[in-house]
DNA sequence: AGCCAACAGATCGTATACAATTTAACCACG
DNA sequence: CGTGGTTAAATTGTATACGATCTGTTGGCT
């Protein structure tokens, strides 16, 4: 089977840098399919760089947990099994609240319009219909707990997070089933109006709640069909 | 200037992976200074391998913030910058409660056990002298939020914190002074009884102000000697 | 026909080769 | 003697080459 296509764009000047998040774009917009293969030679093809370069950025993914790369096998895009999408959803609860504390801290009027504005396109998208708002609203969807940690001002936090959610939509891609995060819009203006009220102990609960309430709309039963080789122990 | 030694290995056999780990730990148990230039070709020489995989392995510390990449200037042992170290401390602060809560969900008798046991050893090193002993004794203070951390059964967060408490060993290497976690032992003593008697809020309030004192111990004043390029803009 | 073995094609792992850039040395010149 | 510019060495960036591993197919054997 070939590889899926990806964005063909005009190859000007390529990095590695520019591959990888070409890759990880198609990743989380959902047009590359979990447990797809990724094959050095086609995605090199792809962008006219040679593998030395796509091994580069395949090695990278594999770090942030996007992609697995197997010995001897080739690269796939993440096929995160329920296990590990729990985990993702408790790292989530763990650290989410403190990082809600911190940018409280460092929150301006400024900032509450940043974040308002960002509920707005959320909520615009949600009327929408088709495929190409839907990613948008998931992705939106994303962006405001991304907003969140980058008022921490902290950019290794800011790293952690971007990780989360792109592992996120991978899982929410792969389990999800209703009609998503509706309810999810209500609630991120929730936390947003309990920040502003200052009460943050409320905020930090509303925000796990709210984690949950992503997670309890995932369908986690096993084997949508390719984790054979490691169900019978690699 | 010629790469600062690395332990010689018998080179029976080498991958990237074993690279990264031993250029991890050389780092992290200060064997190698930070700013060190790392040689592709120097380093590649000492584990008899080619320039190809040393590089995934620089890469690959790149990304858990322990090397700094410099395109066409090669890679250096990472620098914290001062601000750096706040941000590194100030998301332990974020997210250890979390773990520290999420934590003692899972611990039975045998877990305190093997606490107990890890602090024994961390008391037993502070009695001793000399360079080896105060390095173990660094390892073994870091060591007690990794097995905090580990008890989550949560192997997202495990790895954030692994990145975690390498970066802070870097820091403290760079901008501590006195004699260090003298206090710091007893602290993890409280924590541990804090959680045995189910007081998780003090347990996280412990950790908290635990996580400020190491960082209270660090003298962080600007220009250790190297950040010249980075001063003047690149 | 069914099954196992040998083979061929494709893909990955590692090393090497060449181009681009930086760094250091050297020498002319003020 | 210091300064600036040109050149050579060293180092990194990228591509290609070759060996190893896997996968799928074919052909012979029972």
């Amino acid at each position: 089977m070939k590889t899926a296509a990806l964005p063909d764009e005009d190859p000007i000047d390529v990095s590695t840098q520019s591959i990888r998040d070409s890759i990880r774009d198609a990743i989380v917009d959902r047009r590359l399919a979990p447990g797809t293969k990724l094959s050095e030679t086609d995605v090199g093809a792809l962008f006219n760089v040679s593998r030395t370069l796509v091994r580069g950025a395949l090695q990278a993914l594999s770090y942030e947990g996007l992609v697995n790369v197997e010995k001897n096998r080739g690269a796939f895009v993440a096929y995160p099994s329920p296990e590990e999408a729990r985990q993702i959803f408790a790292t989530r609860r763990m650290i989410e609240p403190g990082i809600l504390r911190e940018a409280a801290k460092h929150m301006g009027p400024s900032h509450f319009q940043h974040l308002r504005q960002l509920l707005m396109e959320e909520g615009r998208l949600m009327g929408e219909r088709g495929q190409t708002a839907r990613r948008a609203e998931i992705k939106a969807s994303g962006d405001f707990h991304l907003m969140l940690a980058s008022m921490t001002g902290n950019a290794v936090m800011q790293r952690f997070m971007d990780e989360l959610v792109a592992r996120s939509s991978l899982v929410i891609a792969l389990y999800g089933q209703s009609a998503i995060s509706s309810c999810g819009h209500q609630e991120h203006q929730d936390i947003v109006t309990a920040i502003e009220r200052k009460d943050l102990d409320h905020a930090c609960h509303l925000m796990v709640h709210h984690i949950d309430h992503i997670e309890a709309d995932l369908d986690m039963r096993e084997n949508k069909g390719s984790d054979l080789r490691e169900a019978f122990k690699l």
